[in-house]
This record gives C-alpha cells, sequence and structure tokens, in this order.
DNA sequence: GCGACAG
DNA sequence: ATCTTGTCGC
C-alpha cells in the first residue's frame, strides 16, 4: 500500500511536539469506516541487536473470522528514544516499512499504545492513521494518561478514562480475570465503535488476535 | 519542585 | 521493549 509521508522523523522533542500539535487537529474520532470491514491488521515492534535494530510486524486478519492473511516484517536502525509521549517517533517509521509491503489494505489498524489517550492528544494511533489514512484504534497494556473507576472483573465490562475533564477512552476487560486494556480512538473510529472491535478481536486472550500474531512475528527468534 | 510515565 | 524458569491458578 502506499503512504503519504506528512514530515520527516529525525527531530527534537521540541520539533516532535510541534508536530503533534499540528497535526492533532485533523484527527477524526468519528466512524468513517470502509463497509463491510473484511481486513483488520495489527502491528508491533520489536527489537534486536541491543535496541539499535527495530523490527516492525503487520499481521491483516479477515473480520469477523479472524483468520491470518497476510504479514510483513521490516527492519531498519532505531533512530529515535523511547520516551513517554513520543512513541510514534520511535516506531512508526518501521511501521510504515512494513506496511509498504502488505498487498491488502486493511479496513482498520489495531495499534499497540494509546491513540487519544495522550497527554496531547496525539498517541502512536492517531499518528499512523493520519498518515496512512486508514482507521485505527490505540490497544494500550497500560496507562499513559488520565483516571478511571475501577473495572468489574467480567469481560466486556469497562469505565471511561477521563483527563482534566474530558472522555479520552476506555478501560476494557477483554478477559475475565487479566488486567484491562486501555482503548482510545485513533483516526476515524469512535469511542464506541473502537470498544466493539476490540471485543470482536479478543474471542480468546486479553490481547487482540492481531497484535498476538505480530508480536510473535517482531519479537520472537 | 515532586511524581508519573504507552513501548 | 528486553533480560528469563519455574510456578501459581483456572
Amino acid at each position: 500500500m502506499k503512504i503519504n509521508q506528512r514530515h520527516t522523523w529525525t527531530l527534537t522533542t521540541a520539533e516532535a511536539i510541534a508536530i503533534q500539535e499540528k497535526l492533532r487537529g485533523e484527527i477524526i474520532t468519528t466512524d468513517k469506516i470502509p463497509t463491510p470491514v473484511q481486513y483488520v491488521a495489527g502491528v508491533d515492534m520489536g527489537f534486536e541487536a541491543d535496541g539499535t535494530i527495530s523490527r516492525a510486524a503487520v499481521a491483516v486478519l479477515s473480520f469477523p473470522s479472524l483468520q491470518l492473511q497476510e504479514t510483513a516484517i521490516a527492519r531498519r536502525p532505531t533512530s529515535f528514544p523511547y520516551i513517554p509521549g513520543f512513541l510514534s517517533f520511535r516506531e512508526v517509521p518501521a511501521v510504515l516499512d512494513a506496511l509498504e509491503k502488505i498487498n491488502i489494505t486493511p479496513d482498520i489498524i489495531l495499534c499497540d499504545g494509546q491513540g487519544i489517550a495522550h497527554p496531547r492528544r496525539f498517541g502512536i494511533a492517531c499518528h499512523l492513521g493520519l498518515i496512512v489514512n486508514i482507521p485505527t484504534i490505540g490497544v494500550a497494556k497500560s496507562l499513559l494518561i488520565g483516571k478511571h473507576q475501577e473495572v468489574p472483573e467480567a469481560r466486556g465490562s469497562w469505565q471511561l478514562l477521563t483527563d482534566k475533564g474530558e472522555t479520552i477512552g476506555a478501560v476494557l476487560r477483554t478477559r475475565t480475570g487479566t488486567k484491562p486494556l486501555y482503548i482510545s480512538s485513533g483516526h476515524r473510529v469512535s469511542l464506541t465503535t473502537a470498544i466493539d472491535y476490540v471485543l470482536q478481536c479478543t474471542p480468546k486472550y486479553r490481547l487482540p488476535e492481531t497484535t498476538r500474531i505480530a508480536d510473535k512475528l517482531a519479537s520472537s527468534k
């Protein structure tokens, strides 16, 4: 698939903040999703050689049957450190390399990390979604920012995630008795719809099938 | 100034 | 993210 780069990736944090604050205005948090949704993709990152090499993996599954259709892997030198709030600048370049190798254009991408549940409302799911112009959902395994009530133990239970008086996402239990996931809009997906897709992509385990497959490709030998 | 802090 | 075996619990 083709990609529409919006800026370079060699930046200072001050420049990164300026980009986040500029691009966040283009984020759409209502549903602008192709119908029917036939393919969902998961993207994840791994590192090699003491972190000097980034390895991105993409897995495209059919929806709602969740059968693996296509995968791609891309490696490139790691060029940005991990700094909370700036994850996309570290991971998106390699993810774009991997997406360029994919033949099936996914209808929705589930990202490992936050969407608008971010200090400047521009997490990795927003950044990736805007660049590739595909609906994205932020699916994070831990909290970056925000507060929420305790989530009931049963699968499907959720609580709103709020920050400074605004709703920024939801904390969702995808499996009874496991830690909840932090869900937020990336681009072109509403929160309600995001929760719906995440539940449909987690028939058995805590993490979506998409991310589980991408994770194995990105992290296993 | 003191904590918090996606992967 | 990554380094890593056995172990607790459904």
